[in-house]
DNA sequence: TTCATACTTCGACCGTAGCCGAAGCAACGC
DNA sequence: GCGTTGCTTCGGCTACGGTCGAAGTATGAA
């Protein structure tokens, strides 16, 4: 009668389908506008308002003012983390209508996970990693010393990460693999270090392509075995 | 409009509080009966009896019948993990209401976490076996020969705990404590032997209790630096 | 057989909360 | 000033879902 209801309340703001599609549109990690909102949610402008400030007052999502646009995104990387829990437990809970469109195969493939890279690509990249001995550990990830090298050479700035509150290593269960992937600050700075160097494109919503040489260039570091 | 819902479905299901009363009553690992946890939810039997069909339906709980009972606990680990995330979001989203009372005060110090120890005293744990070197990583949490060597030691057979799917070390993370405790098949073994030895007993609800000399031996193996 | 217990199903009631139309602000451009 | 755009607030409608009383099923005991 004393806890149950704390969890309830949360659950109850992520249990409504407009504000699931809302978190869902933002677990991307952008900022997106009330009116985007309210047309991922597939409600009407009011409507959305109505929500989005509910869960802001919850404190899911920070509003951010522009003029006379008004930016929402999910407060934390630790709010998309429970998200994707809850897929992973939607999935099991056989409440899984196997929907194999098109775009669900390219989410599976590849796909932002708030900042960072998930999917079949995000799990091999942690995989590889793992296997070359750039990271150690299975659920407390930690940087090795190879690691430092090799990132360093790849371009990503360490102590830079380091300076953050932010870990740099982080393990994300993967809805789609049931797998881990990469968080943390390294898996974001990977991220973006994979779009400036042009290996992948980010498509609409959380869908990541990778480009042909890309996926060549991602494939020869992390899928194949230590090529050394 | 598509994954929305996915996870909309789940999170109704946790968001209604009968039934996340119904959830957390079950956090324990113990399997509980219809009337047991109408009780605890504040309901009646006949709607404690809906809800629980839905939880089952969702494959949150598995149900097993014996004799004209029918016991319910929930259906996996991971489904304890989730919710103890969500008293994590639920705090930081200001939704704490602080409620210190005294029950409270033995919870956030030792509980039961499923089926291992949380709390003070399960954050101490891990971190004590970090610190001597019993257990490595920080997210993905290894065991490490000389863990392996102490906890055989401690009357656990690490061999037994390596034949099941469960992984032996997992970080679950703690909401009261903000940090991560130690899960997976070593934290429930851990548990028992706790149990066995006579250094806690399990009072009502999740709660733990440290026997005066448990607590002794306890600190002296694991909140102290490493006493070699 | 009869009664008691443990639980499920049915039916009806009621409240809450999501939804939209309309109106009200606020920021910007002209 | 005026009009447009982006968003919020208000009011009323509606429907979904939680709730309980009552009746039905199953198990076990006397």
């Amino acid at each position: 009668m004393k806890e149950g209801p704390v969890i309830a309340s949360v659950a109850a703001l992520l249990g409504d389908p407009a504000r699931a599609n809302i978190l869902t549109a933002l677990m991307d990690g952008r900022a997106l506008t009330v009116s985007e909102l309210a047309e991922a949610a597939g409600v009407t402008i009011q409507t959305a308002s109505g929500h989005l400030s509910k869960l802001d007052a919850a404190n899911l999502l920070t509003a951010e003012k522009q003029g006379r646009h008004r930016y929402f995104r999910l407060s934390d990387p630790d709010v998309a983390q429970v998200l994707e829990a809850l897929m992973g437990l939607a999935q099991r809970t056989g409440a899984t209508r196997v929907r194999t469109g098109p775009k669900d195969a390219a989410l599976r493939a590849a796909r932002v996970c708030y900042d960072h890279l998930a999917g079949e690509r995000g799990v091999e990249l942690l995989n590889g990693a793992s296997q070359q001995g750039f990271i150690a550990g299975e659920e407390q990830l930690a940087l090795t010393d190879r690691g430092r090298a090799f990132f360093s050479e790849f371009g990503i700035d360490l102590n830079q990460l380091e300076k953050g509150r932010r870990p740099v290593c982080r393990a994300c269960l993967d809805w789609s693999e049931r797998r881990s992937h990469l968080g943390g600050a390294l898996g974001a700075a990977i991220l973006s270090r994979l779009l400036e160097k042009g290996w992948v494109r980010r498509d609409a919503g959380r869908v990541v392509t990778f480009t042909c040489e890309g996926l060549g260039e991602f494939g020869s570091i992390f899928t194949l075995p230590a090529q050394s």
